[in-house]
RNA sequence: GGCGGCGUAGCUCAGUUGGUUAGAGCGAGGGAUUCAUAAGCCCUAGGUCGUAGGUUCGAGUCCUACCGCCGCUACCA
């Protein structure tokens, strides 16, 4: 299909944002999705060590939520409050554990849009002129020229004539930024748009030229940013709203976070991502004082859910709400439910499809049949034969060549995983990274069967060698596939580090701290003597078994 | 209309710069086991690689046409 691409992040720290959502929207999958698929990402990174940093937020000066709140008899304040508690909650629930979360409508934001445009005023990249465009006065927005001919210049909404409007604003210039922008984009080592046919549509695009976009709207009733020396102006609430990224780390404590490394964004908002920004950005970084300002190193745009093969869509009313995905969450914990987004979710440039079925279906193959079944025979076994503690490893010497030689190759299987999984994740493909994680597990149940410690159990002391050694190395290589399935099923990944000893590991890194998975992940954490405890099943199958 | 992409086993998809018998996961069928969450392991899919041509010693992998599907075509977050 497309070949992925890694991407070389600056090697200490680790900036990723979501999209800020729109605080009218009621939290669904997509929102819960991209944020997932953001925590997932951070905590990889946390994990490895890296300095991280995760941002999230809502966006709050519309027009339409000035209109909400007043439908509700409520301050625009009061409405966005409410619903962006409702964002964090929803996020909370799913085991999401952002540094910060930005509101648009925060002094810290606003103060800083207005510090970004004022430069750009003086400059003339952003500066006064008229919008002439087709106007849809039922909507109050204007509608694209190319939409408004395909609509034969009705309204897409209510089908009324659309009118040709007028209206002074600034505009920034955008044309000016074409060829600079298609130049970093072709050479992609700067700045980047992944997957690679998004890059190659916006690619197009910005061939084809570049129009300057205007960037404030006329009035302001008091929400919503407005422009610098002209009060009447309001900042156009896109531009607004991709400030974020800077503005939440635009504090001395926070200014070597910038540049993101990625913007994880869904498909519909790539040209806000991977052109108007990095212009923006371009642009800014060029003003006294602003040229820390760099820009992100890549925009990756995954696709849409949808359901049962229809499109998710307010008019259809079948948004996956996220009380349906708590649903999963309380009958199978919130692993079963980030195991399903980061594994089987639309990441590359084809929809998903989201059913109860193959959530279920995700969890009982990968976490209760994978993990979790891998995790209760070893515990098992250890528990039987060897009093419940890790063996310390034997040398080769004392087992088997046949012995000798698995457990050779079961290392080596564990020393590839963290290398191939910390690739994959560079690369953004999560769900490599994640089969990545999973295949060391199935290494496990292989070496299990091919070594049978059950037969040799049964066989006396003239095989405790042979069997020591195995049980060691299947509990080791099950620590090592649990560290690189953390960043997405951490609740069940800690309930496993308590059985081994390594609840420091859990603690090093609640709070959002940092691990350092080179040397955790590392041969030879077991030494011998560590529990590995017999448990509840970390992961109960929710559906029947076979046969 | 323009630009771009896709169409490979029942399902979801991998298939490097063209080269031995086209792969994985899930599902399905079969088998040997029994430590484990009726889990795990092994074997099996005889797939016209959308269709028709072409280039080549050789094409799923390049070219052309056609059929079907999809994305983008600038300001709805």
């Amino acid at each position: 299909m497309e070949k992925r691409r890694t991407h070389t992040f600056a090697r200490d720290r680790f900036y990723v944002t979501t999209p800020i959502y729109y605080v009218n929207d009621r939290p669904h999958l997509g929102h819960v999705y991209t944020t997932t698929l953001a925590d997932v990402l951070a905590r990889f990174h946390r994990l490895a060590g890296r300095e991280t940093f995760f941002l999230t937020g809502t966006d709050e000066h519309a027009g339409k939520v000035v209109e909400a709140a007043e439908a509700r008899g409520l301050t625009p304040r009061a409405w966005a409050d409410a619903n962006a508690a409702a964002f964090r909650g929803s996020f909370e629930r799913f085991g999401i554990e952002n540094d910060d979360f930005i509101r648009t409508s925060e002094a810290r934001h606003i103060e800083r849009v207005k510090r970004y445009l004022a430069p750009l005023l003086e400059s003339g990249d952003v500066y006064p002129g008229e919008y002439e465009g087709w106007y849809d006065a039922g909507q109050e927005e204007y509608v694209a020229d190319g939409r408004a001919a395909a609509n034969e210049f009705r309204s897409p909404v209510s089908g009324r004539p659309l009118l040709r409007r007028t209206e002074r604003n600034y505009f920034f210039r955008l044309s000016a930024w074409a060829e600079p922008l298609l130049a970093l984009l072709e050479a992609g080592d700067v700045f980047d748009v992944a997957p690679a046919a998004r890059k190659n549509e916006v690619i197009a695009r910005v061939r084809d030229g570049l129009d300057d976009v205007p960037i404030s709207r006329a009035g302001f009733d008091g929400w919503g940013v407005p422009v610098p020396g002209e009060p009447g102006h309001t900042v156009y609430v896109w531009i607004d709203a991709l400030c974020n990224y800077l503005s939440a780390v635009d504090t001395d404590a926070r200014r070597h976070l910038w540049p993101a490394d990625v913007h994880l964004i869904a498909k519909d908002i790539l040209w806000f991502h991977a052109v108007i920004w990095p212009a923006l950005l371009l642009a800014l970084g060029r003003r006294p004082g602003l040229q820390w300002v760099r820009l992100p190193r890549l925009v990756y745009a995954h696709s849409f859910w949808v359901r049962e093969g229809a499109k998710m869509s307010k008019s259809l009313g079948n948004f996956v709400e996220t009380e349906h995905l708590s649903e999963h969450a309380e009958a199978l914990g919130v692993d079963a439910v980030r195991w399903f987004l980061a594994t089987r979710g639309p990441l590359g440039t084809a929809d998903g499809d989201f059913s109860d079925a193959s959530l279920i279906a995700a969890h009982d193959a990968d976490l209760a049949n994978g993990f979790g079944n891998a995790v209760s025979r070893v515990a098992a076994a250890i528990a039987r034969w060897t009093d419940g503690r890790v063996p310390a490893p034997r040398a080769e010497a004392e087992t088997t060549d046949e012995t000798a030689a698995a457990a050779r190759e079961l290392r080596a299987a564990a020393g590839r995983a963290p290398v191939a999984v910390a690739s994959a994740f560079e690369a953004i493909d999560i769900h490599g990274a994640l089969a990545a994680a999973l295949e060391l597990v199935r290494e496990v149940d292989r070496f299990v069967e091919r070594t049978a410690p059950f037969r040799l159990a049964k066989e006396g002391p003239a095989r405790r060698a042979d069997l020591e050694t195995i049980l060691h190395h299947a509990a080791e290589a099950l620590r090592i596939a649990s560290l690189l399935l953390w960043p997405a099923i951490p609740a069940g990944v800690a309930t496993f580090w308590g059985r081994i000893g390594r609840d420091e590991w859990g603690d090093a890194l609640a709070d959002r701290g940092r691990g350092d998975l080179a040397c955790w992940a590392s041969w030879g954490g077991f030494v011998g003597g560590e529990p590995f405890a017999k448990g509840p099943p970390l992961f109960p199958r929710a559906g029947s078994g076979r046969r």
